[in-house]
DNA sequence: TTGAAAGCGGTACCAC
DNA sequence: GTGGTACCGCTTTCAA
């Protein structure tokens, strides 16, 4: 068995409020009684016990993250900003997949509130109404991560979609591209936003989006690939593609090799995101970079700095907008003749 | 205020031990008393507060897992195996970074222990004697994924490095290659091995590994995008290059693309691990798979088992050997001429 | 400066 | 079947 903090009184000679004292490092403690609990606690190997602690002091320094899924290449980045940033101020992050699926995000949600998490970061494509019900009944403070709630209420931290989005399009105009084709996911916030700032772009300098040059796929490069392989049956083909993440501008690419088109000779290529691959493979990804470490980092930190309010409320409708940032490599062009 | 046991225990007329066996829904309770407890568990929204069950418990029903860095392509899949078997079996998983600095695995081991997770998952490349130490200490079961200790003390799961490598190779020597290079991470376990395998096959087949074909690298793609481009400068090139992570063959693709160099028709390269995007990017890895998904769900079940177990000595040294498998795609072909 | 003791919110043994 | 109650291991008044 472990030692507990009896163990280490009785070691020490003193009570269980001295040792909890030092080793909360609290009020006033005489010098040499601090080190004999000290050496107490060294001879023993005494490790408290935060379950014991968390539970009389209310606070369990653990965070819970819920996330479609881990091995979407977006998340890990998020993901490991949040853990820094929890980690340096002292706290544990569970993590949980959802697959976007609500009955299993309601049944993590009811573990993590058992379990007593402090708050809760939340990633998913859209927040509806039920998420909206569920975090009330949860009763913790949540924060939105790289997605916001159409209401406002909830506080979070993203890029501008939109904006973004209408930049990567700029990109493409500016290269001299006029035909050219989109490829988004289907959620509200993500895929609808980036969506319209495609058509900001167009619009702006005087293009339109044709019917069959607006392409929709599951967020996967695989749909992404599919698709692209349907858009090449017809002509005449875009000059250029614009996905709305870079998982799909892979597809894309994937889908324009395997038809015999070079990228970017033949077709430019604009991904979304900048995941860290986007750098490795060739022909090098250009594409809308979004700080996903940072968007991690930021929610875990106001997450975090809300738990420390005494007035949580005040983080109501919170919207931390983080800057994106284009980044040019090899996969647009000007296009040909 | 959160309900508390006593609350449903008063609002249903009974004793707090009759609602925390509903809970539980252990021995029998009249059907009658069942009903009256559950209604006031619904009315008053009852969540039972896991600290303090664990606490007296003595379980707490979550796991630690431990590892460099989430944001590395291999580990995404692993901890998604993990934390899905996990959660059938009714754990969560606290995900944390070590930056496989001693130190900070230190420090995790440290709360993870005081926060009294059930048992730990444990991956980095090198198992030493300190951290064969830092666990004794902490007196929890351990299980090791992707990775094993040289005195086969821990249980682990993972592949046999030596024996899937020198099946990558001999791949190549398949095709007809001859003169071929190899770039391996540093570190005994999956780097030496599967060096190790590559010479087995080529000792195999009467061939060797020129000095200065054998490349090093620090598992990332950066650093093997380095020394392949120092590579380029002497001749005569290799007409094949084996990487030991698909992330490093990602390296050695771009490197030779950058040099102008064809792949697979002036050099081929085969990588391993198999992760997502091998064959998603173009020309599609081939690669040597490892069941990443498998190997996180294995170690957490063996580790599941392990806590479920009377005698988890028993567990001392267990060894699960996943199979791998060759992944042909596109990067490799025979050499020319 | 230090100690006694009342919780924190459950569980489970022992009676009835 | 159900209730009383002694813990689980720690924190935190309140006194001394």
């Amino acid at each position: 068995m472990q030692p507990t903090i009896a163990d280490v009184a009785r070691h020490a000679g003193v009570s269980t409020a001295t040792v909890s004292r030092v080793i909360n490092s609290q009020s006033v403690v005489a010098p040499a009684t601090r080190e004999r609990v000290q050496a107490a606690v060294r001879e023993l190997g005494y490790q408290p016990n935060a379950l014991a602690a968390s539970l009389v002091r209310r606070r369990s320094h653990t965070l819970g993250v819920v996330l479609p899924d881990i091995s979407n290449p977006f998340f890990p980045e998020v993901v490991r900003g949040l853990e820094d940033a929890a980690h340096a101020s002292g706290y544990n992050v569970i993590l949980c997949n959802s697959d976007l699926d609500t009955a299993k995000e309601i049944e993590y949600f009811e573990v993590l509130r058992q379990k007593r998490v402090d708050g809760l970061i939340y990633h998913s494509g859209t927040i509806t109404a039920d998420h909206l019900d569920a975090f009330r009944r949860l009763k913790l403070p949540v924060v939105l991560a790289a997605t916001h709630d159409p209401r406002g209420e909830l506080p979070c931290v993203l890029v501008d979609n939109r904006q973004a989005a209408a930049e990567a399009m700029e990109h493409l105009i500016g290269l001299g591209h006029g035909r050219i084709a989109v490829v988004t996911g289907s959620d509200p916030v993500s895929g609808e936003s980036r969506l319209q700032g495609y058509r900001d772009a167009l619009t702006r300098h005087g293009l339109t989006l044709d019917d069959g040059l607006a392409l929709q796929a599951q967020w996967t490069a695989d749909e992404a690939y599919q698709v692209t392989r349907e858009l090449l049956k017809r002509r005449p083909l875009p000059t250029a593609i614009a996905a709305a993440s870079d998982l799909m501008a892979l597809g894309v690419m994937g889908a324009l090799r395997d038809g015999g088109i070079r990228v970017p000779e033949d077709v430019s290529v604009i991904g979304f995101d900048n995941i860290r691959l986007a750098g490795t493979i060739r022909p090098a990804l250009t594409s809308m970079s979004q700080p996903m470490y940072d968007i991690g980092k930021e929610a875990a930190l106001l997450l975090i700095r809300c738990l420390a309010e005494e007035e949580p409320d005040s983080f109501r409708g919170r919207r931390l907008v983080l800057p994106h940032r284009l980044v040019v490599r090899e996969s647009t062009a000007p296009p040909r003749g």
